[in-house]
DNA sequence: CGCCGACTGTCACAGGGGTGTCACAGGGAC
DNA sequence: GTCCCTGTGACACCCCTGTGACAGTCGGCG
């Protein structure tokens, strides 16, 4: 039964949700505030946190970053605003997914479950897409059973984005997480490797179906249908 | 039925996983503190250790190592962190395996048996990759059932890759593992002793196929298709 | 419906970094 | 003293990789 650490100053939505998420099989823990939620964590050790952004004394954002200086249990935020800004910051700040308010409690335990699903999958050693199957251990990507015969910095790449199946990741993002830097001019960097990465992954390269383009954001790692 | 020793210094943890693990058919022995687990395991001789690496006193890379030193049981190691600096670290100390908290009971329990499937093929005293056989009891590797006359370095490297089949070892962890010391400047030592074992192992040492470059990582032993 | 701008796909090329290879000298074992 | 193992550094090679230009595509707007 997992156990679930929601985080929300409003009293009307955390009684709300602790009674919806008790009743759908997860057990509950609740804080009103950032300095209680980080207390209770460390008390408790759940294996999930549910955490709203604005919350008086420490944010959610803050919260966040200080759980990820430590441990890497699921995070998902709860977030009033929908602007991309948002989105963007808090999956900087190390969130593993993010639900907009107001929320439907199916949804969201839809999401812990995701999410917990992923991690599972994560902490073993390889994970398959369609026929692509990563990994982790061997350093290696095979399609069909053959070997990919992949490049240090297209499997980075491809371990980055399936570390996230289903989420698109900005340019911005993936340079830092793949590259270790910042600065993207306008270069075609990011652009090029994913092409020489489809050109080995995709059956036909011009029409991808496992690394989709994000028009306007970046790329996305489609889990199978 | 497997005997397991849990050392993990946080209760709910440890009588929560306790629990778990025995419900799945183990029995289980724990300790709080690297120094009960150290004493514990001489005295009761599991088949096989979870180990917290966040310990008060010794932490669980120094249990490890102590072991090490002595023994060759299968070592799981449990990391709150889930960076690779710490699986890492892990590994070089001498672990099988590592898992990354929060664990699901399901996961470790899975971990668990493969590790210890693992460790009896390993611990019949001759394993074979094609047409090479090493045979840990006479300390000796044939080809083709013809001597192969390793020396000392060339045959605790070749075992080294031998405890991890399929695995991407760095040439980092083959430093540590292998020599025992940390420090790899630019020189070219692991490349130059895999390449005097590939001399000898090999069919053709120009195209290896047991002992496989993972550019950009280190090396690996491939298990016979 | 067509145009336009912005965004993305593609490619060739030059530079650099990682790996294989080798000869040699020091050092330990016998 | 002799022999073999072992670590080092130099070197060459190959493949990877970032760049920039250009073409193609998509979406929006009139």
């Amino acid at each position: 039964m997992p156990f679930l650490l929601l985080i929300e100053d409003d009293d009307a939505i955390r009684t709300g949700l602790e009674l919806a998420l008790t009743r759908q099989g997860h057990r509950v823990a609740t804080a009103a505030s950032g300095e209680d939620g980080l207390r209770l964590f460390k008390e408790q050790r759940p294996d999930l946190i549910v955490l709203d952004v604005m919350l008086p004394g420490i944010d959610g954002f803050e919260v966040c970053r200080r759980i990820r200086r430590t441990d890497q249990l699921p995070i998902i935020l709860l977030t009033a605003r929908s602007d991309d800004i948002d989105v963007v910051v808090g999956l900087e700040s190390g969130a593993d997914d993010y639900v907009v308010k107001p929320v439907q409690p199916r949804v969201l335990d839809a999401r812990i479950r995701a999410v917990l699903r992923r991690g599972e999958r994560e902490s073993s050693d390889s994970s398959a897409y369609g026929s692509v199957v990563i990994d982790r251990a061997a350093m290696t990507v095979t399609k069909d059973g053959l070997d990919l015969q992949l490049t240090p910095t297209e499997l980075r790449l491809l371990l980055e984005l399936s570390r996230r199946p289903g989420q698109a990741l900005s340019r911005q993002q993936l340079l830092r997480l793949v590259w270790e830097h910042d600065y993207l001019g306008d270069s075609r960097l990011v652009d090029a490797c994913v092409q020489r990465l489809r050109a080995k992954v995709e059956d036909v390269p011009s029409a991808p179906t496992l690394i989709r383009t994000v028009r306007g954001v970046g790329y996305r790692l489609d889990p199978p249908a």
